[in-house]
DNA sequence: GTGGCATGTGAGATCGATCTCACACGGATA
DNA sequence: TATCCGTGTGAGATCGATCTCACATGCCAC
């Protein structure tokens, strides 16, 4: 019932020529007399040929297709990805494969595995952990093109293309500085994730450059959603001296301290003053909107799709690395510290 | 340079068999002798075997790998789907590929034709048109599996999910009527898509039902982006004879009326109260919070994930139907008209 | 006129997994 | 003894597109 394709057999009868006759006229290569020619491209049109793909890659032994791992499709920030990312491919003729890892590195594991014997031609990735990556090695070592986002992967051989979160964390807190602040709090996200620590880093070096000694109580840890970003952001203000400033990693975990600050009736910037990493659609809705530190998300799925294409065209240079700035988009959430 | 896989060739001669002994030993079926089994699972782990899945494909006419056809990814309702179903279907160890029709036509005609000839398994599809679909219909008569989600396509044979547009729509209009209000504006898509006509028809038998008579200036129209909205917002509420309520179709739009509104100084609920079709993060982080008929997203992707594994299954039942019903979220963005 | 060369074309091999045969056994039955 | 099982196994075909040959032409030059 299923099964109807017209085969390059049945063109080729249909022109009455042979299978090898027909391809070279379809795919116009070797010689072809060019009456032939014309017949096969008629006969084809008129049966509605299409080439089957799966018996292309059985000979060439690769799919035109590529395999796109991000951490969590539902992450706006990857699906604003995925989006680039599947149009650029298109242009190609490439269709694009979304696995997600579920942040589970097992599971990174098994997708891989899966997709390799798919024969996918390449990887967009972003690697759950920095370090737990003997899977990511391997399939490196045998050649196999991969394109890393957002995140590293120790050792790995191939093309990146990331943010200086150390960078931005540094400025946001900078800035935070620079408005009066010195108890700044950072609510983080858990730490295997290599964008966390990045952030991390770039807190601590602001606070380091400006003299202020580094407060481990004043530092939240918990896990990307909105949910758990309440409960901690609770905990960190809940104390006599809280802090006057608080800087977030990621929008999920903005939107939650949002939350959380609004419940314990501290109002921002009076109270608490705001600034999170990565802009969102709904800091611009809130009164006061929030002062971000923004990413460069639409530069980041082009230029990783036009890396795989140029490693899938058989270039061969070695492995770049791509960190694109960030930029500080100064709201109404960041006001100087009541004195008390 | 790839390296050259591991075959079931390799794995025969590994195991001193014929490759059809190894294949009945690997996939257990057929007569193969019992230290001869232990024999080829042994070299075929000792080799790191793996079946290349674009051969048995070829064999089998079809590749695990199942097409995702949403109007949009970014679209935090598709994305969100997205996710659902790429959970569901790798757990039959199906991958999902996801191919964006933008809401083209053409483009979802090229795009369904590319994945056939790709020879994937089933379709989730959310249909450009309702009415322009020959391409579906052919696809369907074929014996393709195909499920269509949030909206619907004419004469097609398939499974469908479904929410109920204009009950939503009409129980939405219906809050705002008993609240008092008579003059109520709608912000709806261009008509092309199925779901926006189904919202219109659900605004105009609530106006109906309760002798309000259609204004046909009170509707705008544009496309749906926050950007297109709030012009098309501006210029229902630039008249002297405002209407006093308004009622929009999809979240972007919601967004874009709410930056449109506020840029207008119109206050909400004073002066004009808001109700939007399907929730979204940020209409509860607004001030007021926004209220909304939400759409029982997390049901879709698995409902519409089942439907398929089941045709894939081989299930021959009549094409099914589900309509799920929305619900009103009553947050703080309606109020009574103020007297004027 | 015969070698050389550009042009066309078809037969068959190939990619890897799987399935259908045919055929080998040993033991049981007629 | 002849026939028929139940078991195991391998050779070869198959899926569809493509590529390498070998083999045709026809035409030109020496």
């Amino acid at each position: 019932m299923t099964r109807k394709g017209v085969t390059l057999k049945d063109v080729a009868a249909a022109a009455n020529v042979s299978r090898a006759t027909a391809a070279r006229a379809l795919n116009s290569y070797g010689y072809v007399g060019d009456q032939t020619a014309l017949r096969v491209i008629e006969a084809a049109d008129a049966l509605g040929y299409r080439a089957n793909r799966v018996a292309q890659a059985l000979r060439s032994g690769q799919l035109p297709i590529v395999g796109y791992l991000p951490g969590d499709i539902q992450n706006p920030f990857f699906a604003r990805i995925a989006h680039d990312l599947e149009v650029e491919f298109r242009k190609q003729g490439h269709n694009l494969l979304i696995a997600s890892s579920e942040e589970n590195v097992e599971q990174e594991r098994e997708l891989l595995e899966s997709l390799r014997s798919l024969s996918v031609r390449g990887f967009i990735l972003a690697p759950t952990s920095a370090t737990d990556n003997q899977h990511i090695l391997k399939l490196a070592r045998e050649g196999a093109p991969i394109v890393l986002i957002d995140r590293v992967s120790e050792n790995v051989r191939c093309d990146s293309v990331l943010v200086d979160n150390e960078g931005g964390a540094r400025e946001a807190v900078d800035y935070l500085v620079a408005n009066g602040h010195r108890r700044i709090a950072l609510l983080r996200d858990e730490s295997r994730i290599f964008t966390a620590q990045e952030r991390l880093a770039g807190y601590r070096n602001s606070l380091q450059a400006h003299g202020i000694e580094l407060d481990e109580t004043l530092i939240g840890v918990s896990r990307s959603t909105v949910e758990h970003a309440i409960e901690a952001t609770i905990r960190l203000f809940s104390r006599r001296d809280r802090p006057t400033a608080l800087f977030t990693v990621d929008s999920l975990m903005t939107q939650g301290a949002l939350l959380a600050l609004r419940s314990m009736g501290l109002s921002i910037p009076q109270d608490v003053s705001l600034v999170g990493f990565d802009d969102f659609d709904l800091a611009t809705f809130t009164d006061p909107q929030i002062t971000v530190m923004a990413q460069p998300i639409a530069e980041i799925g082009p230029l990783a799709a036009q890396m795989l294409l140029d490693r899938l065209a058989g270039k061969k240079v070695a492995p770049r690395l791509t960190r694109f700035p960030t930029r500080l988009i100064v709201r109404g959430s960041v006001s100087h510290p009541k004195k008390r």
